[in-house]
DNA sequence: GTACACTATATGCCGTGGAATATACATTGA
DNA sequence: TCAATGTATATTCCACGGCATATAGTGTAC
């Protein structure tokens, strides 16, 4: 009986996750498509390879849970839009050492503001303080679990 | 300073939200994909059917957040799978009122327990009663929020 | 009642991701 | 060294969603 109780609050929990991801994503992507070009997933390559510059497109695929043959495409679209190179790794020539161009810094750091700003219009208004860090606070544990589990890491 | 400490800590929010999102969706779709042959959009789709019928494919897309095109497709598949069907609107010629099949029904109810029992799994042994709760709370308040607003709503 | 604007859904084209496979390279062990 | 195995990435095929458009039906003003 708690049990099943628990079991219906996880599957809501469950739903309210899923939608509020997608309707933040959706909304964040129409600002970035509107002022920079981009959608939300490239927003979230640039971030990174801003801040592990010589990362991997393995490196891309774990942080991203998401495939690496569609990572690897996905770094394709930015190579060829200019935003990201690929240099050869001295260490491993299976792989290639990944960086931002000056294009493609300058395009996160314009973009980052939209999207800063984007989420604390979002967000702000509709939670206060507390709940906001409480959020924060077992969104990243919930992750930390999930990464450490490896949970729903893609096959390949 | 504080303005951009809260931006920050927006952004990790964010970036903790999605990989939950993605890690728990992929984790539990191929329990359901394993087990019964959907995946958790399709299950998605087959609750959602089950506890409104009668609904029409505008309703689908305006919970789900995604664009009637996509939903109506959607759809189609589970109807031609033999789990859905649309049946003629007596009020509306336009649109058909979407149910269940008998099929569509035991699928959902098996379905319902590898889904209430994995998600139970992922989230039960990792967060503990007081940070679920506030989890459950502050998505639940956004989730409210945006919809109320029509964040993130997809163009058609 | 009829033209006109509006709405609900379906369809076509395109871009993107997943999964499987191919290819190149690296590593291990004899 | 060389064969065998493992790894990193690229590529291919397929399914799905977004967006624009087409089609059919509804409602309204006159």
């Amino acid at each position: 009986m708690s049990g099943d109780r628990a079991a219906a609050g996880f599957s809501g929990l469950f739903a309210d996750l899923v939608r509020c991801e997608t309707r933040l994503y959706n909304a964040l992507g129409d600002r970035l498509r509107e002022r920079h070009g981009i959608v939300t997933s490239q927003y979230e390559f640039l971030s990174y390879l801003r801040d592990h510059p010589g990362c991997r497109v393995a490196d891309l695929a774990a942080e991203f849970a998401i495939g690496v043959g569609a990572t690897s495409k996905g770094v394709d679209r930015l190579e060829k839009l200019g935003w990201a190179a690929r240099r050869p790794n001295p260490a491993d020539r299976r792989s290639s050492l990944l960086a931002l161009t000056d294009d493609g810094a300058r395009l996160v750091a314009e973009a980052e503001r939209t999207f800063t700003d984007g989420l604390a219009e979002l967000l702000g208004g509709t939670l206060d303080d507390p709940a906001l860090t409480a959020l924060a606070r077992a969104l990243a544990t919930l992750r930390t679990a999930l990464e450490r589990d490896r949970v729903g890491t893609p096959t390949g």
